[in-house]
DNA sequence: TTGAAAGCGCTAACAC
DNA sequence: GTGTTAGCGCTTTCAA
C-alpha cells in the first residue's frame, strides 16, 4: 500500500523526455529512436507505471467496460452465463461490472443508471427463465444484449437456449436406446421452459411414430416432485421404460423412486434430465444422462454479440444456442 | 440506442447558465437561487443527463469501483461471497468488477494489473479453500482484502470462516440430541478445512467427556465417499448413533447409506453436515441439519473492511466470521 | 448569486 | 525525432 502512483509525467521526467514523447514511446505510436523508446520503457518499469484508463477513457469516449445485470443472485443460471460472457469479453480486453437485480425492476433501473454513469460500453442482461421479458429501457446510449431471458422488444439482441431441441435430444436418446413407453415429468406449467420442453418431447416422439405415455406431469423443479410423480406414474403405467425429466433435480428424484420401487436402472427404465448440473447429475445413482443447455455458450455468444454491437454491427433478433446431450449411465 | 449523450455543457446551455453553475446546481454545492437550481435540474431531466463518473474520477482520484478476483470460477464458494460483498459495497455506492483467475497465478496477476490500470479503489481476493495463500502483491497502491482464503502476509486484511467453531456447533447439536457414539467423515486431509473440522470435533467431544468413534475418516468431498465411508463404518462400529460430516455432500451420501442399511433417521442415527448448500441439504432424506459457514457474511465483512481500508482505517489481521447451525430433520 | 478559468492524466495534432 | 499545446467532461477556486 501507500505506494504513490506514478503518472506519465513522472515517467517522462525520469526518462528526460516530454510527456508526449513518453506517451508515444509507451504506445508504439509516432516515430522515435529505439533508444528513446527503451529509456522510457525502463523508466516506466522502474516507477511501476500503470497508465490510467480513466484518463484515456475521457479522451476516447470508450471505457472498455461492460455491465452485467443478473436477475438471479448469481445462481445456478447466471454463473455459467457470466463465465461465458467473461470469456468473450476478456478477448476484447473488456472488464465487467456485476450487478444483481434480485428480480426487482427498481433495482434493475438503479443499476442500469449507475452503469450508464460509469460510461460502460454495453450491457448484458441475464435472466434465469426463458420467458420473454420487457426491455430494460428504450433508446439507451449503449447496446444491450439479453441472455437466457430474451427481450420482448423486436429490435433487441437476445441469446437463449433451444428448449425444443433439448427435448428432442433427450427423446431421441431414449428411443435410440430402445425405449418405447416414455413419460415426461417436468416443472411448473407457468414456465415457458416446461411448456416448450413438453411440446418438444411430444413432437420428437411423433417423429418416431410414438406418443407420450400419459400427459406431461407438470409440477415443480425439485427432487421431491420427481419422486412423487414417479410413484404415481408407476401406478397407472407400470410398464413405462423411459422417463424424460425437465430438470436434473427432477430426474434425480425419479431415479431414486424408480430404484426404490425395484426397477433396475438403466436396464429396465432409462432416465434423461436437463441441465447437466454437476452436483446433481454426477451424484445421482446412476449418474444422469442429461441435456446441457449450453449456458456458458449462451454467455459467450452474448459477449460476442455485445462486442459486435459496440463495434457498430449489431445483430438484432433472438439467437438460439443449441444444447448437447451428456451421456452418463442413466 | 443511438441517443446522443448530453454533457453538463448541454444542460448548462439549455438552462441558460454556465457549466460551473450547472455543476453546483446538480450537486447542491455553492449558493444559488432556488429558481436557478430548479431550472438546471429540469434541463438535466429533459436531456436525461447522466454525469460522467469517469470525468469526475479523473478529478477526484477516486473511481468508486473495486475489483473482486475469485479463484473459483464463480463456484459454490465465490457466489455467496460475491453477494455479500456486493451488499456491503453497494452501501458505499461502489460497483464491482469481476475477474475469474481460475486458480492460475498468471491470470491473477494479469487481472490485478488491469484492475489497477482502471484505478479501482480496492480489491477483494476470494478463494475457495481456507488454506492460507500468498499475498497477491506487495506494496500495492490500493488496499486488498482476502476472503475465505486468508493471506499469509502478516499485515494483510483477511476474513475467513470459523472451522473449529463449525465443528463445535455440529458436535454440540449431536450431543444435545442424545448422541454419544459419534463418528466423523470428512474431505481430503490435505485441506486445512478437513483437518480443522476434525480437530474441532475432537475438542468439542472432549468438552463433553466423549471421544470420537474411531479415527476421522478423511476422503473426498463427494456423496460417493459419504456412502462408502458409512458402509465401512457400520462394519466396525455398528452401534454408531451420530455422524458429523465435513460437508453436505458427504452427509447426503451418509444418510442414503444409513437409510439403505436399514437405519431409521433421525431416530437411530443423527447426521450433521457443513455448508448449508440448498440443493444438497434440502433434497436429502431427511433434509440435512447442517452448519452454515456464513459465506455471505464473510463477503459482507470483506466489503465492509475494504471500505474502511479505503477510507484510511484498515483493520489488519484475520477476521473470523462465526457460522450457525441450521436445524432440519437429520 | 453567477461566470470564467484552471486542471485532473492522458493522447493526438501540429510545430520545431 | 522530439516538444508543445489543446482538449476529453467535470469540479472547484476565485473574481465579478
Amino acid at each position: 500500500m501507500a505506494a504513490r502512483r506514478a503518472g506519465i509525467a513522472d515517467v517522462a521526467a525520469r526518462a528526460g523526455v516530454s510527456v508526449g514523447t513518453a506517451s508515444k514511446a509507451l504506445n508504439g505510436r509516432g516515430s522515435l529512436r529505439e533508444e528513446t523508446r527503451a529509456r522510457v520503457r525502463a523508466a516506466a518499469q522502474e516507477l511501476e507505471f500503470a497508465p490510467s484508463t480513466v484518463a484515456r477513457s475521457l479522451l476516447t469516449g470508450r471505457t472498455f467496460t461492460v455491465g452485467i445485470i443478473t436477475t438471479d443472485s448469481y445462481g445456478r443460471f447466471s454463473i455459467p452465463i457470466m463465465r461465458g460472457a467473461e470469456d468473450a469479453l476478456g478477448l476484447g480486453e473488456m472488464l465487467a461490472f456485476l450487478c444483481d437485480s434480485r428480480d426487482d425492476p427498481i433495482r434493475e433501473q438503479h443499476h442500469l443508471r449507475r452503469l450508464l454513469e460509469r460510461r460502460v460500453d454495453g450491457v448484458i442482461v441475464a435472466g434465469r427463465r426463458t420467458d420473454a421479458r420487457q426491455p430494460v429501457g428504450a433508446n439507451l446510449p449503449v447496446p444491450v444484449v439479453y441472455a437466457l431471458a430474451p427481450s420482448a422488444g423486436e429490435l433487441d439482441i437476445s441469446v437463449t437456449s433451444d428448449e425444443r431441441g433439448a427435448a428432442r435430444l433427450a427423446v431421441d436418446h431414449l428411443v435410440r436406446t430402445g425405449r418405447r413407453r416414455i413419460a415426461h415429468i417436468t416443472g411448473p406449467h407457468s414456465h415457458s421452459s416446461s411448456r416448450e420442453r413438453a411440446a418438444g418431447a411430444t413432437q420428437a416422439l411423433a417423429a418416431h411414430g410414438l406418443e407420450l405415455v400419459g400427459e406431461p406431469w407438470f409440477g415443480s423443479w425439485s427432487e421431491a416432485w420427481g419422486r412423487f410423480a414417479v410413484s404415481q406414474l408407476l401406478r397407472t403405467h407400470p410398464d413405462v421404460d423411459g422417463v424424460f425429466c425437465g430438470a436434473d433435480v427432477i430426474a434425480r428424484g425419479a431415479t431414486d423412486a424408480l430404484r426404490e420401487a425395484g426397477a433396475s436402472l438403466p436396464m429396465q427404465v432409462g432416465v434423461v434430465g436437463v441441465d447437466n448440473w454437476g452436483v446433481v447429475a454426477e451424484a445421482a445413482r446412476p449418474p444422469l444422462t442429461t441435456v446441457d443447455l449450453g449456458l456458458q455458450e449462451i454467455g459467450r455468444r452474448a459477449g460476442e454479440l455485445l462486442l459486435e454491437a459496440i463495434d457498430g454491427t449489431p445483430a438484432p433478433g433472438i439467437h438460439i444456442v443449441p444444447g448437447h446431450l451428456v451421456v452418463r449411465e442413466s
